[in-house]
DNA sequence: CAGTAACTCGAGGATGCCTCGACTTGGAAG
DNA sequence: CTTCCAAGTCGAGGCATCCTCGAGTTACTG
């Protein structure tokens, strides 16, 4: 038993994966996370099973795509930390909501996926909940936020904001963000 | 042709619409609003054919379920339009999340009837709008409302309060509502 | 009680999920 | 260059669900 070192995997195997997670990407975008599975094998021109071997549930390939994209955003995150504080959270929210609408349902997918310590996406989940807390933490040192306000209603609105926006469009999104930011002020009346 | 005076159903046919109203409504409040309609007609004791000859599609079975309901709320609606204008929205806009979350996915469901004239869905989402923009400007008369806020932002704060409500329960969703309608007020700052 | 419109039934075609055993092949070792 | 086998691929098939439609049944009318 000599410790398997990791093989990597096979040269047509890995093209397999990345053909399979490009439809897949384009097939979400179209008909949201809850598209047909054999469709995308399908137009990723493999057997369903193939397919499967890759990627045994749903939540693991949407959680592979949605992993792929994220440097990008914790890229944003990091820069917003070291930014002003009294921008941040608006901002992070406005691009994480833009994000999690790019596939109709991901919202609802991700909203499950902070809670389920065993899905693919939970990694991803407390990542995000984690700059959400920072930036939220640094805005109330200013002083520019209700000392009520938690991270989780930060999660709130932000998933929120991501269903709106995948419902009704990114207009109505942005004016939800901005009203209830308005109320995370600390001079905000109840 | 004696433009039939629409002769009133059979009896069967009646027991069995109420049958499978009531099981729908157990099955629903169980599983969301995309639960199986042949376990449903199946509890009520109907074949399938039965439950589709009553309801051709699955929003029409949500519809008829909703609109009896919806009688119960729209009377709380006409009490706040009655009452003192400060308090109208937050009521208003609470109970529409309670009532909306008691299906999972019924959020969903009626923010895309709102646009789709021909749904069966569509006449109670107009009249719920309908009393959101009532008793938004009647606070707004009072001046305990900002005048940007418009009833499209009322009833985006509903819908997405009643999305929070199924995916994170009642606890996030008030503070959420909470939140947002304290923005809502003419001191709140951008 | 006969006749018929209204209703009910459930088989069946279509699609999607996911599994599993048989087959194929990339690439390491000789 | 061959051999070999783990890694990978394939797709039929079992199961669930959707929805339709033609044949059969039944509640009501006159």
């Amino acid at each position: 038993m000599p410790m398997s070192p990791a093989r990597r995997p096979r040269a047509d195997a890995l093209r397999n994966r990345e053909k399979i997670l490009a439809e897949a990407d384009a097939v979400f975008a179209e008909q949201g996370v809850e598209a047909s599975l054999e469709l995308v094998a399908r137009r990723a021109g493999v057997a369903i099973g193939t397919l499967y071997g890759h990627f045994p549930t749903r939540r693991s390939l949407v959680g592979a795509l949605v992993r792929e994209r994220n440097e990008e955003i914790f890229g944003l995150g990091d820069e917003l930390l070291a930014g002003p504080p009294e921008e941040g959270p608006a901002r992070w929210i406005r691009a994480v909501a833009e994000h999690s609408a790019r596939y109709g349902g991901l919202a609802a997918m991700l909203a499950g996926g902070l809670d389920d310590e065993a899905s693919e996406l939970h990694d991803s989940c407390v990542r995000m909940a984690g700059y959400g807390d920072g930036l939220i933490a640094r805005a109330r040192e200013a002083g520019v936020l209700r000392s009520d306000v938690t991270g989780e209603d930060v999660l709130a609105l932000t998933s929120a904001a991501a269903w709106t926006r995948e419902q009704s469009g990114p207009d109505r999104s942005d004016r939800l963000i901005r009203f209830t930011l308005a109320g995370f002020r600390p001079d905000a009346q109840e």
